[in-house]
DNA sequence: CGGGAGCTTGATGGACCTCAATCCCTGTGG
DNA sequence: CCACAGGGATTGAGGTCCATCAAGCTCCCG
């Protein structure tokens, strides 16, 4: 998308006001956005010197593998997100990151970040705000894998995926363009692709939600909410200027 | 324990070296402490105006609860956790937090949180250093409940307080106290509690860790580890002073 | 000595996994 | 235009893991 202002702004925007130099700053910061392919992997488990990265378009994910060749996505980064904040202070980083789609990220190296938050220690402050909010997901993911059921999991995660999507205006009428596969769903929920493809049957047949072809839309969101025992994430940043 | 330097010190001191400065710093800011009843909460999900809390003494519990009365426990602070650091940012706390035991706390509101990090930034550095460590377990434990079966599940937990506490001299000779009894066990581990009780006596009877009594014993660190397929953390702070 | 919380064990059933086969869609080369 | 291949989606059958229900047990503490 061709745009004068980023995602992540525009997600930052949406709950606290930056300065004019501050936008411009950020701005800067994303001039020159690196295109990576579908598949490729950004980062590595265990790999030392770390970097975050801005998504700026595609999806991607990140997860840990297991010996025995299975692994556990922990979340998917979308536009806007900003990715490794907190691992640049580990020496080796705790997870892997990979596209899920032709994307375009900006590395963000640790001096630089450094240089951000005593320069821009507003800024910093949203920026960490914002990757807190992402933090509270990953708890919220770990509360469906620990204590929701297939179908309430499900919904929960679809739930989840259209507030981070429209927050960034990538959602509209409930409906929002999805690159995952089943068996991405399966990894990140914890299920067999086969019971991933069942559940989504069901809230199909149950006229709840749709998933198909890349597009996922939702038919009844209240109904939905309530399956999935859903709270809207209405957050906001406590830390004034 | 009566000691001349905090738990939180010893942790952080494992890793870095703090200046004399800000050790005193820390010692003046956990001067004192709060005693704080068994099944006390300290945090209710939810809630606004955010504080955060550094254990010296006793265990507590953060978690979710789900309109059904199951909860979903996040993690178990003890002695030099530093809990809510990233919640301070937010407007409202994502997870309660509750006493397991009674235990000593120190409350650091925001504005005392704000004048450390700009008085002692190295040492605040190390704080978030810290808690990012323990985001990281919170990782794994995704993991676990996503892809982990119940008895891996289990193996790996016992392992993680094992290293957690023998970070803070708690634990010795892979035998440690652990005052959770069966039911934390399982809300922890989204199990429940007969299949917890279960799984311990398989680990007992396969000569691999006993769990009883307020006490925990690995009789076989290297088989349980390779159960789990559990890898010791072994992160160190990056940025340089 | 009584009560209660936590632990232990058995039996049954359900949620979800695994294996296996078929189908559909899309892209590719002849 | 068609044949073909391959990834993904779909469906069925059977088995496993773990939850649930129900009951007794042990230990601690008043």
């Amino acid at each position: 998308m061709p745009q004068s202002e980023s995602y992540l702004a525009r997600k930052i925007s949406a709950f606290v006001d930056l300065a004019p130099r501050e936008l411009s700053y950020l701005a800067d910061l994303e001039a020159k956005p690196i295109r990576v392919k579908r598949g490729k992997e950004l980062v590595h488990e265990g790999e030392t010197g770390q970097r975050a990265y801005i998504f700026q378009s595609g999806w991607a994910c990140s997860f840990k593998s297991l010996p025995d060749g299975d692994r556990q996505i922990i979340s998917f980064p979308i536009p806007g997100d900003c990715i490794g904040l907190r691992s640049m202070l580990l020496r080796t980083s705790d997870h892997s990151l990979a596209a899920v789609t032709d994307a375009q990220v900006i590395p963000v190296e640790a001096a630089r970040m450094k240089q951000l938050f005593s320069e821009f220690p507003y800024l910093g402050t949203a920026l960490l705000w914002a990757t807190s909010r992402d933090e509270a997901m990953i708890v919220e993911h770990l509360v469906s894998l620990g204590r929701r059921n297939a179908i309430e999991r499900t919904a929960h995660f679809i739930l989840e995926l259209h507030d981070r999507l429209q927050l960034v205006g990538l959602a509209e009428n409930n409906e929002f363009d999805c690159p995952l596969n089943q068996d991405s769903f399966a990894d990140a929920l914890g299920l067999s692709a086969i019971h991933v493809n069942r559940v989504l049957r069901q809230l199909r047949t149950r006229k709840l939600a749709t998933v198909k072809a890349h597009k996922i839309t939702i038919h009844d969101m209240s109904a939905l909410k309530n399956l999935a025992s859903y709270a809207s994430p209405k957050e906001s940043l406590v830390i004034v200027r």
